[in-house]
DNA sequence: GGCAAGGGAATTTTT
DNA sequence: TTCCCTTGCC
């Protein structure tokens, strides 16, 4: 392999400066493919914005010459800046440094007619997918209610993550939806994208990759256009994303990954571990260089999250470690129920504060959205200022949305989906009816819904009403389209939802919801005065636009574990480790083993988030949709090696509500034969061994352990019945109304009727 | 065509 | 529990 002459003849290497052996040798090894493996918070980015800026200062290649992929805009914006920040403007010259989504997309403009499409083809969200999944459906004569639209697009995102055209499925895959349907409803729906001159997220890397497989030589041209190729989070790469970069970087063989496969958490999204487990197959001859010193965390914390990662089976296999002094142990704290967790959490962070800790370095990292809401209730409670990050994005905004279209039909008027968004919105009084007779029209002459408009006021088909109004929309939509060629896209949306009257429905709303509505519109407007035609502005809002809230004001934040993957906080809490929710339930009916090891790297991808403090908690009870239920700790708090980890319950003391409830005659876990876990929750060693037991390394037992903490205590108790009388200690005395099982309807004498876990309740005498 | 009430579902979500 | 979507009624 040709090792690059050094370039200490250059003073200025500071790309070099600070970076240790393994991120120099990264950076250095230039030739030839290279698997960076880099753990949590060891300098993958440095090394990477360090690769990129070397190969360019050595001028080895031109920076249209480099292909680098992330997968979020976010990393691609950063490394653009990181790399400007050693080499210059020069990075401004890199067209192919993005998302796999957006330099897909950009290729495929250039390709576009080879699968059936114009280059001005629109891209459609998982929204418009459903609306017209849906109507498919529907106009096939299968009920929806029983072969749901989420459910195919969920298969048809499965399929094309995987790289299946429709021709390509087989039966079995055929079978798993409507019957057989499958592969027909695939069909008919790239069918009608194609008559609309639109593309799915699966569709830009998928019919790339076709058209890799088919032309040869539109092949060889991107293979010798890239000299080098990098990627960003290879760990994260789906089968179509895989196939595509190794078709790329066939020749040259100058193709570097970085990732990790300990942080692998998108595999339902359809990344595939194996793709990184494999890549010295697929390139033999690589060179594997590990980053594991740690620049981010204390010994303590580290030591939790590899002694958890070990137990995952499939790994490539890491040791972190760092120069980082000292440390406080991790803290697991057990606490009755969801609301004394939030409780704990706000008291800790007030203390957090007190002591000058800044807020905005201080995270909740949760498994799950709902379980936002407790910390929500909580802190607007204390007044503790703080920000959700996640749920909707900018543009998935119902308004931001309604605005798009709007946009849309006036720049593709064959865009049916933004036709049906917009027609009647704001309420302007034309309904399905109307809808169905342009539906009817359109289908017959094969025209959008928009030219089939036009051709219907002209007749008699509408009445009048309807006529009116709807050629009063034609008619707006004629002008709009003539301001678009004079106007800049910031004045032409600021127009369209004035004389829409859509901003005049917000305002004559007057709610706070509507104020923030418009709020969002203006601010969309601003955003768009960055772009000269409606054409870029539109490729980039469906692609590359995000909503990083500005966080002016110092707060706590609350998102997903899976949001904060890669991020970094001084302290983090955990909440809401108990069997059922971490791990999650669903992950483990679904997936298995596999998804329980997703969800230990999810675990330790969360523990790897904090920099001097993490704590762990979980809930004796917790409210789920309304139903209280019983559960017992993670099986991953049993997995942190106990010379990092202190454990800490608040339920101690001979009153305890919890082991006043755990009396031998009533223990719900007694038919186990296991050991009892809910006995001394939380209560150190011991608690320790028993969750231990439970939670064997021994897959006899893993059926076991996988189920929900409410089925283990299945069995219904024999000394209550109908109409006993009970005590609860959340909702007092009642009567029990029914049973079924170990749940218990009771009517309680103060909150109405509930329904509780047996073993929670003791007869009242 | 617009509104209220009821039934059913409800992880994670880089693009 | 809460939200969303469908259904039924004005």
């Amino acid at each position: 392999m040709s090792s690059p002459s050094p370039i200490s003849a250059q003073p200025a290497d500071s790309w070099l400066d600070g970076l240790n052996p393994q991120q120099r040798e990264a950076v250095m090894t230039t030739e030839g493919p290279v698997l960076m493996l880099a753990g949590a918070g060891t300098g993958k980015t440095a090394a990477l914005t360090a690769r990129l800026a070397n190969l360019l200062r050595q001028r080895l290649a031109w920076p249209s010459e480099i292909l680098c992929v992330t997968f979020t805009n976010k990393a691609a914006r950063e490394m653009r800046e990181r790399v400007g920040a050693l080499i210059g403007p020069a990075v401004e010259g890199m067209p192919w440094l993005g998302t796999f989504h957006s330099i897909a997309a950009k290729m495929l403009r250039r390709h576009a007619e080879l699968v059936g499409l114009q280059s001005t083809f629109t891209i459609i969200d998982t929204d418009d997918q459903l609306r017209l999944l849906k109507q498919l459906i529907q106009a096939e004569g299968i009920d929806d209610k029983r072969w749901p639209a989420k459910q195919l697009a969920g298969l048809i995102d499965k399929w094309k993550n995987r790289g299946l055209n429709p021709a390509d499925l087989d039966a079995l895959e055929n079978e798993a939806y409507a019957n057989g349907k499958g592969q027909r409803f695939y069909a008919l729906y790239q069918n009608r994208l194609k008559d609309l001159n639109a593309c799915d997220f699966g569709d830009l890397t998928l019919h790339m990759l076709n058209i890799f497989r088919r032309e040869r030589d539109i092949l060889e041209s991107w293979q010798q256009r890239f000299k080098y190729v990098m990627v960003d989070e290879y760990q994260d790469t789906n089968a179509v994303q895989y196939l595509w970069l190794r078709l790329l970087a066939q020749t040259r063989k100058n193709i570097c990954v970085v990732g990790d496969d300990d942080q692998s958490i998108y595999s339902w999204r359809g990344a595939e571990v194996a793709n990184i487990l494999r890549f010295e197959k697929d390139f033999p001859g690589a060179k594997v260089i590990k980053l594991e010193q740690n620049y981010r965390s204390t010994p303590h914390i580290l030591g939790a999250a590899s002694g958890l990662i070990a137990e995952n089976s499939e790994r490539l296999g890491k040791t972190l470690w760092t120069e980082i002094d000292g440390g406080e142990m991790v803290k697991a704290i057990g606490v009755w129920d969801g609301p004394e967790e939030a409780r704990r959490v706000g008291e800790d962070i007030e203390r957090l504060e007190r002591e000058g800790a800044p807020l905005d370095r201080v995270a909740i990292l949760v498994r799950a959205q709902f379980q936002t809401r407790e910390f929500e209730d909580r802190f607007i409670q204390i007044g503790l200022g703080y920000r959700i990050v996640g749920g909707f994005r900018f543009y998935e905004r119902a308004e931001i949305r309604d605005a798009l279209a709007y946009l849309r039909i006036i720049a593709s008027p064959q865009d049916d989906l933004a036709f049906e968004r917009i027609y009647n919105t704001p309420k302007r009084g034309l309904g399905d009816k109307t809808l169905e007779k342009l539906h009817r029209h359109a289908r017959a002459r094969s025209l959008p819904l928009s030219v089939a408009a036009v051709e219907i006021l002209d007749t008699d088909e509408l009445p009048a009403r309807a006529r009116g109004t709807l050629s009063a929309l034609m008619r707006n939509f004629a002008k709009w389209r003539d301001d678009a060629k004079m106007l800049v896209p910031s004045e032409l949306i600021r127009t369209i939802l004035d004389e829409s009257g859509y901003t005049g429905a917000l305002q004559a709303e007057k709610t706070a919801e509507a104020t923030g509505r418009l709020e969002n519109l203006t601010e969309l407007a601003r955003a768009m005065e960055e772009y000269e035609t409606l054409g870029d502005f539109l490729e980039h809002v469906s692609l590359v636009m995000d909503n990083e809230a500005a966080s002016d004001t110092e707060k706590v934040t609350i998102m997903t574990i899976h949001a904060a993957k890669g991020l970094e906080f001084d302290n983090v809490f955990l909440p809401g480790w108990e069997e059922g929710v971490f791990p999650s339930q669903r992950a483990l009916d679904e997936g298995g083993l596999a998804s329980l090891e997703e969800e230990r790297r999810l675990a330790y991808v969360a523990i790897t988030r904090a920099r001097r403090h993490c704590t762990i908690l979980h809930a004796a009870n917790r409210r789920i949709y309304g139903q209280w239920t019983s559960s017992i700790p993670s099986r991953f708090i049993a997995e942190l090696p106990a010379e990092h980890v202190e454990e800490e319950t608040t339920l101690s003391g001979g009153a305890s509500m919890w082991r006043a409830n755990w009396s031998e005659r009533d223990d719900p876990f007694a038919h186990l034969a296991l050991a009892k876990p809910g006995r001394d929750m939380s209560r150190g060693p011991g608690w320790q061994r028993a969750a231990a037991q439970v939670f064997d390394k021994n897959p006899r037992r893993i059926p076991e352990a996988t189920r929900s903490a409410a089925s283990f205590a299945a069995k219904p108790r024999n000394d209550i019945g109908i109409g006993a009388r009970v005590f609860h200690e959340k909702f007092g005395y009642g009567a029990v109304a029914a049973q079924e099982g170990n749940k218990l309807e009771i009517d309680f004498e103060t909150g109405g009727r509930k329904r509780v876990i047996d073993s929670f309740v003791k007869l009242a005498d």
